[in-house]
DNA sequence: ATTACGATTGCCT
DNA sequence: GGCAATCGTAATC
């Protein structure tokens, strides 16, 4: 059970309902932290999968470091799409990366989910993923692979009710309060902005400590 | 048309 | 810790 796993994490929390409207539409660095603790859930022909989001990035139009900083282009349009839509990038010619678009319609921001921890489906997270024992979901590129997350899913509704590929829920009692930050991962440019965020302590973020 | 380069991962030393 | 894999994208020629 998902509450089990994020034993004591969560205090007072009963279990994830969906967004409130309005719940995307905060600016990127704000949004990041409060994903922390939000309920991954995909569903697909090979079975359901979710994983609570344990570390966060974000992304601004004035960053260097973002790819909406040169503007629109045919890959990071989701970006600018309103918030709580699905960008899902290419990279490294064989990784997706899964975002969540943040702000009004027009504003290039996203949040990069970096790590879950995994909660429901697990076993076809684990055959996805190729049976590796190791962490299954600690790296934006793997927990895409271990939820079947690909490009066609790139400008998907995530706060819809239903329906096949990825969406999110929020934790009825609130999100982490005492979220970790520090610079983002991967990155060479705008190494000064702590737009890095994390759940501290847990045991299935991509870097132990930065 | 050509080219340089990734918001990464996994394998090798 | 170092580095190859692998290819779509976007800038440049």
């Amino acid at each position: 059970m998902a509450s089990d796993l994020f034993a004591g994490r969560i205090p007072g929390s009963g279990g994830w309902i969906l967004p409130q409207p309005g719940f995307f539409s905060r600016r990127a660095p704000e949004l990041a932290p409060e994903l922390l603790g939000c309920l991954l859930c995909v569903d697909s022909p090979e079975g359901k999968a979710s994983g609570i989001i344990v570390e966060t990035e974000a992304y601004t139009e004035d960053d260097p470091a973002s790819h909406s900083h040169r503007g629109p282009t045919p890959r990071n349009r989701s970006m600018f799409a309103r918030g709580g839509t699905a960008y899902v990038y290419f990279i490294y010619g064989m990784h997706s990366c899964f975002n969540v678009s943040a702000g009004p319609a027009g504003v290039g921001e996203a949040v990069l989910v970096r790590a879950l921890e995994p909660c429901s489906g697990i076993d076809v997270m684990f055959r996805r993923r190729g049976n590796r024992g190791d962490g299954m979901a600690d790296g934006p590129a793997k927990l895409c692979q271990a939820l079947g997350i690909t490009l066609e899913h790139d400008g998907l509704d995530l706060s819809r009710a239903s329906g096949p590929g990825p969406r999110l829920l929020v934790p009825e009692g609130g999100a982490v309060k005492d979220a970790g930050r520090s610079a983002r991962v991967g990155i060479s440019r705008a190494l000064d902005r702590q737009w890095r965020f994390f759940v501290p302590g847990s045991p299935f973020l991509s870097r132990r400590s930065p």
